[in-house]
DNA sequence: GAATAAGATGAACCATGGTTCACCATCTAT
DNA sequence: ATAGATGGTGAACCATGGTTCATCTTATTC
């Protein structure tokens, strides 16, 4: 066992620039940044980043975590909404939105949802969100407003996708159209 | 006015062979196949591509093409299906299914979806699919199955989201959860 | 069956982008 | 203050993959 002495103080610095970089970069141009720039933005060199991350790969992962902790939250925030005493469908719907549309400005978000299909990931927020999300889920369907077999992989598979690239208005018809598998209400006319 | 003299025989014979291997190879591996291997499926040298089509895109665009023309054919088929007394709504979806399931071993189809939604084109193929959907939905529309508002673009952008990726099973799922989305009547149980 | 233009060839080129590593700087423990 | 390991640097490396071009081949024409 490797006793392992305390990490050096600019070490733990910069590997908190480093993530906060690669968030901001990822963010801004979406996974496909290279680690120059991302180097760049943290304000250090390109083998610093490979001292804490060994692959391109792990750095990305490392700081999309940081967007499903953001999902999460945004999650449970509707779920307090709900128990406060909003309509669980509507919170459902409005949740799927604001995560569509924030992933256009955050493409990494999208990776994310990816990351949150594919792998069961290592507990923490990934629990969260799909937590909160199956709390939603539940409490809309006592409403008798939610389909009874619609579950948590469901919103996650929507989700992932959801046209990101495409304009605004898209966006708001994809959701439209996808909203009523969720319901089991008929579509109302207009989107 | 340059007369232009016919061009040479193996010419026309290798473009077509370059054609055929293009498509057959970004069936395989998707578009992003190098443009070697394309280049070694139709028996030519890289160097005969480029004298063909200036760019890769330019030759994908092409091959890509030749699956737009399937998907017409299918949708014509599916038509001329409803036109002998079939139900429109089905007909749609199952039109709507069959081309996500074929996208999974055609990959270039998304792609060709892609460039559906993208640009105009060129006339043609893309035509006669948009033509034959949108006969499809007018269909529906008179029997009171299809919502009012659907368009030949919601098909479309259904279609470019749909989860090529994934397994089976979540593209079956991912159907039902969205066909709700063009049909009048509320979600049924099971998927 | 030359002559010649159209076409084919493929090694080489170049740009991109992830990754390495020999060397330098800096923190920390004594 | 100094030793020595931990961390940082960034030019160079390498693999990938699209693109070019000087050269050779072959279909066509007279």
């Amino acid at each position: 066992m490797t006793p392992a002495r305390a990490p050096r103080a600019d070490a733990v610095r910069n590997r908190k620039k480093i993530l906060a970089a690669a968030g901001e970069q990822i963010t801004a141009h979406g996974p496909e940044v290279g680690m120059d720039e991302i180097a760049a933005a943290a304000g250090v060199a390109v083998g610093t980043l490979y001292r804490h991350f060994p692959t391109k790969t792990d750095l990305v992962v490392a700081a999309v975590a940081a967007y499903v902790a953001r999902v999460a939250d945004d999650a449970e925030t509707a779920l307090s909404r709900v128990q406060a005493g909003a309509h669980a469908v509507d919170e459902l719907t409005a949740f799927l939105g604001r995560v569509v549309e924030a992933s256009v400005t955050d493409r990494a978000v999208k990776a994310a949802a990816q990351t949150l299909g594919a792998e069961p990931g290592d507990r923490g927020d990934e629990d969260r969100a799909g937590t909160a999300v199956a709390a939603l889920i539940r409490a809309g369907q006592a409403d008798g407003d939610i389909h009874p077999d619609v579950t948590v992989s469901d919103i996650y598979l929507l989700f992932s996708t959801a046209p990101t690239d495409q304009p605004s208005a898209a966006r708001a018809r994809w959701l439209a159209l996808v909203t009523p598998g969720l319901t089991t209400r008929a579509r109302q006319a207009g989107n």
